[in-house]
DNA sequence: CTAGCCTTGACT
DNA sequence: AGTCAAGGCTAG
């Protein structure tokens, strides 16, 4: 029940009841500390394989440009996962020839002859245009049976509803069907979303819920909120490493490698610079303006009125499992997990109430309702991201890339 | 609606 | 130039 060991040992309890005192004040920076590592530094090699769920975001519509520059600026791999700490050349060499996702030359869904790659799965022609078709006029399918039918190359055009299930269920995204249907190009931006939420999944498995949560409350969970923990965290080293307070932002020079708090015109050149350093070749400030403008202008803000708030490390370990734990209204889980969750949250509402209130070291005390009124402004920001789908933006604002550019 | 074949376009 | 994975087209 309890997050924590429950003993009364050396710290007097604030509360009585529960044992959330000592969570705040043991395992949190604990978890701060796991969290830190797990988030900017390399994740452990070995916890590669294990859940990973598929996860299927509220899908954000695609670009409103045909410039290249959005390409650019969404696209190049190696140099970025570089940047968030993550070792690509290593995996991928491995996974392309341990995954046998794609070697089979079969249809995952109906065991048809495979043509290739389709929206992530090895499928047929058929299952292909069928998964397109079902997206793009959003249709709802209904089973007459009991969503047991089996799905082969005889007879799977007779239960629609259970052909994209299975669909779903061997990986095919959503996401990847064009909504501006321009044909040809790649679609591989993606894979930044992957690799933020990989690690953040490696997070959630230091959480000491982990374990009264089944797995798919916190699929569910991390698919809706992984965004404005990738602005929480970023937000909060940004804080922490930089100065808290900038109080001499006005005149900087264009020169300066530190992130503004104030100024999103710094931070757009900021941006520009470690592109181009990450890239490899200049981008004009114009484009960068153009394409990433308003999340830097959001996130800029968001910073700012983070920054106000003065979290601790304790304090942001309780937003950080907050957030996560925050329930949208339509989610689809049991009615039991429901109430696991908003128990847990409530858990931590309380940990983040009592650690305020303890006589810390700063006489300015943020209050409780401060803190939570600026969750909307982070859900807000969170859907910026979504739409801009340059997910590294607030790592590569937060964290110089120290001179990582060596290709092959 | 289905699915085989064609066109596109970024990446290599 | 070739590959891959998107979209389009259209008999059946
Ligand atoms: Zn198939
Ligand atoms: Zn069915």
């Amino acid at each position: 029940m309890n997050v924590a060991a429950d003993s009364t040992t050396g710290t007097p309890p604030v509360f009585d009841h529960e044992s959330l005192a000592l969570v705040a004040q043991s395992n949190l920076l604990q978890f701060y500390l796991t969290h830190l590592a797990s988030t900017l530094m390399p994740i452990k090699p070995e916890t590669r394989d294990s859940i990973t769920p598929n996860f299927s975001l509220p899908g954000s519509p695609n670009s409103d440009t045909d410039d290249s520059v959005s390409a650019a600026l969404v696209s190049s791999t190696q140099a970025l996962f570089s940047l968030l700490g993550t070792n690509t050349t290593n995996s991928s060499a491995v996974s392309k020839k341990v995954v046998s996702k794609t070697a089979s030359k079969l249809c995952s869904v109906c065991a048809d002859k495979s043509t290739g790659l389709h929206y992530g799965a090895s499928t047929c022609e058929g299952c292909k245009g069928f998964f397109k078709r079902s997206v793009q006029n959003k249709k709802i399918y209904h089973c007459n049976q009991n969503n047991l039918c089996e799905i082969d190359k005889q007879n799977r055009n007779r239960c629609q509803s259970c052909r994209f299930r299975k669909c779903i269920s061997k990986g095919m995204l959503t996401e990847a069907v064009r909504e501006d249907r321009m044909p040809g190009g790649r679609n591989g931006n993606s894979i930044y979303r992957d690799e933020i939420v990989e690690q953040l999944v490696e997070w959630t498995k230091t959480l000491p819920f982990f374990d009264e949560l089944p797995v798919e409350a916190h699929t569910h969970l991390l698919t809706q909120r992984w965004a404005e923990l990738v602005l929480l965290s970023a937000g909060y080293y940004a804080c922490s490493v930089f100065s808290p307070d900038s109080p001499d932002t006005t005149q900087m020079i264009d020169e300066s490698d530190e992130i503004s708090f104030t100024n999103p015109e710094v931070n757009l050149r900021l941006l520009q610079n470690r592109l181009a350093l990450v890239l490899g070749k200049e981008i004009p400030f114009e484009h960068v303006s153009k394409e990433a403008g308003a999340l830097v202008v959001r996130f800029t803000t968001l910073l700012h009125s983070f920054s106000k708030l003065k979290v601790s490390p304790e304090a942001y370990v309780c937003l950080k499992a907050i957030t996560l734990l925050h329930l949208s209204a339509d989610s689809t889980l049991d009615k039991s997990i429901i109430d696991k969750v908003k128990t847990l949250q409530d858990h931590f509402v309380k940990t983040l109430q009592i650690h305020l209130h303890q006589p810390g070291e700063n006489s300015e005390t943020t209050s409780l309702a401060q803190i939570l009124e600026w969750l909307p402004e982070l859900q807000n920001a969170s859907s910026v991201l979504l739409h801009s789908k340059m997910f590294y933006v607030p790592f590569l604002l937060c964290k110089n890339p120290r001179r990582l550019v060596f290709d092959e």
